[in-house]
DNA sequence: AATCAGAATGAAACCGATTTCAAACTTGAT
DNA sequence: ATCAAGTTTGAAATCGGTTTCATTCTGATT
């Protein structure tokens, strides 16, 4: 079970040759005798010698990695993003390797750290809070954030519009012939959240409704309790939208315990488009995120910065649309 | 936007010490003389220097650092269990990197090499295919292995009891009255569900039951495709063992478009226990493995080999346990 | 055969930390 | 004041690769 850890210059001595030439071997970085080549080959099949990484990159000073850290690995839609960046890296010779923070501030500056001391060429961090400063400050390696504008801290930005997020899932509920619209509000902390805030309070604003609203978060639990509040503190309600997918699926649940049906009593619109929603009972109406979009854009800011030196745009609003399920239905009886 | 890289050897040059005292009051391997220690503490602050992981991985041969490779990002039940590997790891001082392989094999070995060429300390893997064996084979540090044998190719395995986990879920069926048991049956290759196979025939046999079975797979697309194909052929079905909790939610949304009720006409039982299925409505009874002890004792398993040169024990089977909800229930008027 | 440009090659420097080892410095005992 | 024993300390070796640079080898040209 022991291996014996074979280095380049034991392949060198094998083949008869200087470990520069093995190396030249390896990397293709210049010609090499045919012959002294096939030696060298050889002795890699044989040995099934790999070389040492670290070694490697210390020199190098890339190691062509790029780090994704998330607040939660059980949080579905940054998973889907991760699926999408990892993508997007592999095609370009890039590893994305995934840390996870449980949205614990010591653990998530230990990844940062880790991740630059590792030479990674980039990080795309959901930052939510606001203890990494000196870290982010320090970070000799470009960052890329989600979900948050770059401002002077980061390298750049992705985000989708949530503005428009927050006013077209509203002006939806409007149109199927809600009157009594309620917003899960999201995290204050992230301008996310306070966009689709903009966005819902605007659009109710323009058809002359009163914007109502519970202080909420992105995930289940959170959604069990808002839910709750909603149905004590507006018990006529006929339209909610959540703050995220997650939060609209502990809605049912909570509608489960009750009369009301969906959507003939109440409508709801999630947000994120996660790929559980098209598959809930009933399907739901949601607002979506270019999720591959955004994933593939990050990834792509990363190895652009890390191979040219520079950016194209460092803020990135992507567009996001309404994906209509069953979750809503247009009331009957309503003038055109 | 451009940071200067900080070095050992310009904090030695600040605090006017060589680069052998600044490591040793960095990492407290030797005393230091009180006034000079300070110096260097002052230089490290004034500066955010922070050591180069690599350079000091090479030297050390070891980097703390624990590789988890899943093949899909966006498996709840392997994020689960990555949560818990996390977990377990940074309360000892180590970190978990997550790959994702995609199901793509030419992935699984890249994310190999690279752990292994970055001292890893070890790697958890749930092996699905046979393409590995010649990295699995050359790789130098240890390897866990999910949902397999350890045989004599892996420096441990975990798994959880699949027999018993598919023998108590039938027996659970039958004792609620079901007659006519469908097994969905999960990939074949998989020692985990051949074994629940074995376990729902063998209960089966000793009910004198016919044991009926369709092949499924662990995902959610596979659900949906063989859920229909229950219908089809067995459409007496009273009682379905599903291969996945994720496959029992392709039966929840297949039955909603028909006129069978759950548990009324239909019951279900799930084979996980995913956070999610005690949130589906109506709630999922499961057959529930022990994901956060699963997690944990497959990073011990890693720790304790980097650190006492061996392993307690190689193979390891944890025991499940049934969690009854809302999908089971006593058919009325049965004989106690 | 002599010359020389261009290609192939290996010795040594380098990346940035840790650790060894021998020298320099303390300290306490005589 | 001297010496032995124990502490601090820094120069140099080390980890395992890549690259530079000077040297050797080719082979084409005169």
């Amino acid at each position: 079970m022991v291996i014996v850890l074979v280095h380049i210059s034991d392949i060198a001595r094998m083949a008869g040759v200087s470990s520069a030439t093995v190396s030249r071997v390896i990397n293709g970085t210049a010609k090499v005798n045919g012959e002294k080549a096939k030696r060298v080959e050889e002795a890699i099949r044989e040995t099934g010698f790999q070389p040492n990484e670290i070694a490697r990159s210390l020199y190098k000073k890339s190691s062509r990695l790029i780090g994704y850290i998330v607040p939660s690995i059980l949080n579905v839609f940054l998973n889907e993003i991760g699926r999408a960046v990892e993508d997007e890296a592999f095609q370009n010779g890039y590893k994305m390797i995934l840390c996870n923070s449980d949205e614990n501030p010591e653990k998530e500056a230990a990844y940062i750290k880790m991740l630059t001391g590792m030479n990674a060429d980039g990080i795309i961090i959901t930052a939510n809070n606001e203890h990494l400063d000196e870290e982010i400050r320090n970070c000799p390696i470009p960052i890329v954030v989600l979900d948050k504008n770059a401002g002077t801290r980061y390298t750049a930005s992705v985000q989708s519009d949530n503005y428009t997020g927050g006013r077209i899932a509203t002006e939806h509920l409007l149109e199927c012939g809600c009157r009594k619209i309620v917003l899960m509000r999201g995290p204050q902390q992230y301008s996310s959240s306070q966009q689709r805030f903009l966005g819902y309070v605007d659009a109710c604003n323009e058809h002359q409704i009163q914007p109502l609203f519970v202080n909420s978060q992105y995930s289940y639990d959170e959604g069990i309790r808002s839910s709750r509040e909603i149905f004590e503190r507006y018990p006529d309600v006929d339209g909610i939208l959540a703050s995220s997918d997650m939060v609209a699926f502990a809605l049912y649940k909570v509608l489960s315990t009750q009369e009301r049906r969906i959507p003939d009593d109440v409508m709801i619109v999630g947000y994120d488009d996660v790929g559980l929603s098209r598959l809930m009972i009933p399907a739901l109406t949601t607002v979506a995120q270019p999720i591959e979009e955004i994933g593939r854009l990050c990834a792509k800011l990363i190895i652009e910065q890390t191979e040219h030196g520079k950016i194209e745009k460092r803020e990135n609003i992507l567009p996001v649309s309404l994906k209509i399920r069953e979750t809503t239905k247009r009331k009957e009886g309503l003038l055109p």
